[in-house]
DNA sequence: TCTAATTACTTGATGTGTCAACTAATTGTG
DNA sequence: CACAATTAGTTGACACATCAAGTAATTAGA
């Protein structure tokens, strides 16, 4: 009984995190193609690029910064350069590596883009909590990344 | 000051939730993959035909009991036909429908990973949180997704 | 210095998700 | 009954995410 309960708890708790967690973030992707005609995806680079405090980054960085496999910023980054959003060259330093960088293109719309994502995520997430939920969502998100660590592609360890 | 304070818990949370919002549910279909040899979206698939109190559904009804979009759950429908783990049929009584169903092989494959999907659920989710914590999802997911039938791709109505 | 390992990134394949445009069957309405 | 509207589903295009396998530059070690 007391664990049929447990388990029905859990089981309520898992839909509400599966229903939020497989609804929000593609609504807001969609918003922002809608009210700015960029991807979420070109969107999440173009911020975090003029975010920036310096010109440029290597690829490699911005890939760990974001917490993306550096295959999908390559294959994004290219898509976004054919676009004209963001510029890459190749380092001085280093012949390997590739410095990208926003384009004025990429800015403008980046700076049209985020006040108004800012509201839609006001308006869906932020004005909907309370304080309360908001830290507990917080603490939530804490002990769940803390036990997922292993799987995640970038921690991939090769055996030789 | 409270201002600045409000927002900054507002940022955090966001944060909080893109975080796991991202990471979580991938890394469940990372975990499925690995351990039963389908991919995320198969596995709710086969799982939703396994769970039918009768042997087939007809395709949009499916479709909308999971909340997917027609056209996602054709094409996902059209690959797991050729990966022989559904079969799709058409309806007698109307010529539009069609009637889908799990393959034998398809109901092993699910037998054998919805146990360990559970686990993995109950290792990464149900067991690192609190009652109160899941207690709080539950109010967190309906608060959000109050504020978010709007823009969802099966509420769009064309306007003639 | 030669070579093995590592690092940075690319590429192609495959699965996924969305959109717009389409076909065909069925239903509703005059 | 005829014809318009609706419903069920398909299809092709494109963006996205992941994996495996590759290339080229750099570094580390004998």
């Amino acid at each position: 009984m007391a664990q049929q309960g447990m388990k029905e708890l859990d089981s309520k708790a898992w839909r509400a995190f599966h229903k939020i967690g497989s609804r929000l973030l593609p609504h807001l992707g969609r918003q922002v193609t809608a009210h700015s005609g960029i991807t979420g995806a070109e969107y999440v680079v173009l911020t975090a690029l003029s975010e920036l405090p310096i010109d440029s980054v290597n690829l490699n960085r911005l890939a760990l910064g974001l917490g993306w496999e550096i295959s999908r910023m390559s294959h994004q980054i290219t898509r976004m350069q054919e676009a004209g959003l963001v510029k890459k060259t190749q380092s001085d330093s280093d012949a390997r590596c590739f410095d990208v960088s926003i384009t004025s293109k990429g800015r403008k719309i980046a700076e049209k883009a985020v006040p108004l994502q800012s509201l839609e995520i006001n308006h869906c997430f932020s004005q909907v909590l309370t304080s309360k939920q908001k830290e507990a969502l917080i603490e939530i998100s804490e002990a769940i990344s803390a036990h997922m660590r292993e799987s995640h592609p970038l921690n991939k360890k090769v055996v030789h």
